[in-house]
DNA sequence: AAGCGGTACAACCGCCATGAC
DNA sequence: AGTCATGGCGGTTGTACCGCT
């Protein structure tokens, strides 16, 4: 046996509401107030609606002061930071930003400022030079790194001081990546529709070097097997068999980190594998030192390198 | 003008936490 | 301690609107 129904479905009305509904709503709010039961108010009100969708209305479009559209430089960058570090807790974010409702940034987020971010992504055979139009890198956010104290809190174990290469989740969602230009992208965050990837967190964003400088190259001339931020010290070793076989471990992501292997991630079983390699054009396998490009492609069933699925330009 | 696809956003659904009893 | 009603939340859906063909 399930829940039983708050309301009675069949004797509610739904869909838009009326100027008529949400005149007799906020009369009645404004007179009554809730009298902290959603539930019972439509009754009490005279109106033919489910107390949820009546609680909806109210929170989201009748009460006093809310803010509808045209978000701000300042409220994007809100958004994207808190996004970054929290996920999609919409709730926490709106309490961030006075008027505006957790609906309403969920739904710019997901039809707006996402694709804002991810068009920084380049799709296949398009050049980069799209994405350095200054107009739109202006507008992206920018997020500061903070103490290496706190990054090593953040890495835990995968972080053992400056002079070690560090792990790169390079496929953790909402990762955010500076270059010397303080031009951001967001690299990898459409991997967050792999619901069981990121088992494990990281907050690379508080790393020191981060936002200062990113370079990928290339060991032996036929794929990049680094990438360095910051400095030369941090020397991010991807060990490209591995990442070309997301997936083959128990669906596991390992990175081989000075002779140790690394589980950062999984993937649930369904998915097709990722690959990444860096390069300079958008071909795979003709990368140069200093290209910031990170190819992410679709493996296929048998985990041959598919279609491509974006570029990311850092 | 009609059909179609894409987009934006209001509204709904269902799960979960919480508090009252 | 257990049960249940309710509110809160995030994901998803439905639909109006718009531009293109």
């Amino acid at each position: 046996m399930g829940r039983a129904p708050c309301c009675d479905k069949a004797n509610v009305k739904r869909g838009p509401w009326s100027p008529e509904e949400d005149a007799k709503l906020k009369d009645f709010i404004h007179k009554f107030g809730t009298a902290g039961n959603w539930i019972a108010l439509p009754q009490k009100a005279g109106l033919r609606r489910c107390g949820k969708s009546c609680r909806l209305r109210w929170l989201n479009y009748l009460r006093p002061n809310i803010k509808h559209g045209d978000f701000s430089d300042e409220e994007d960058r809100v958004i994207c930071n808190l996004y970054a570090n929290i996920g999609s807790r919409w709730s926490i974010i709106a309490a961030q930003l006075p008027g505006r409702t957790d609906n309403d940034i969920k739904n710019y987020w997901n039809t707006k400022l996402k694709k804002k971010l991810m068009g920084l992504i380049i799709s296949n055979n398009n050049s980069s030079s799209s994405y350095n139009n200054n107009n739109y890198q202006k507008k992206l956010p920018y997020f500061p790194a903070t103490s290496l104290h706190q990054a090593q809190q953040n890495l835990g174990p995968f972080i053992t001081g400056q002079e070690q290469p560090i792990i790169i989740p390079s496929a953790q969602q909402n990762i955010m990546y500076t270059n010397n230009n303080n031009n951001l992208m967001m690299i990898a965050n459409n991997l967050q529709n792999y619901p069981n990837f990121g088992a494990t967190n990281y907050n690379l964003q508080n790393y020191p070097n981060f936002g200062e400088v990113a370079s990928c190259s290339s060991s032996d001339g036929s794929y990049c097997s680094q990438m360095s931020f910051g400095t030369n010290k941090d020397i991010i070793n991807i060990k490209r068999e591995e990442i070309m076989s997301f997936g083959h471990h128990d669906d596991a992501i390992y990175e081989e980190i000075n002779n140790q292997q690394f589980n950062f991630g999984y993937f649930g079983n369904t998915m097709h594998e990722i690959a990444t390699s860096c390069c300079t054009n958008g071909n795979s396998g003709s990368t140069t030192n200093n290209s910031n490009n990170l190819l992410l492609y679709n493996n296929d069933e048998n985990c041959n390198k598919s279609n491509e699925i974006g570029m990311f330009y850092y």
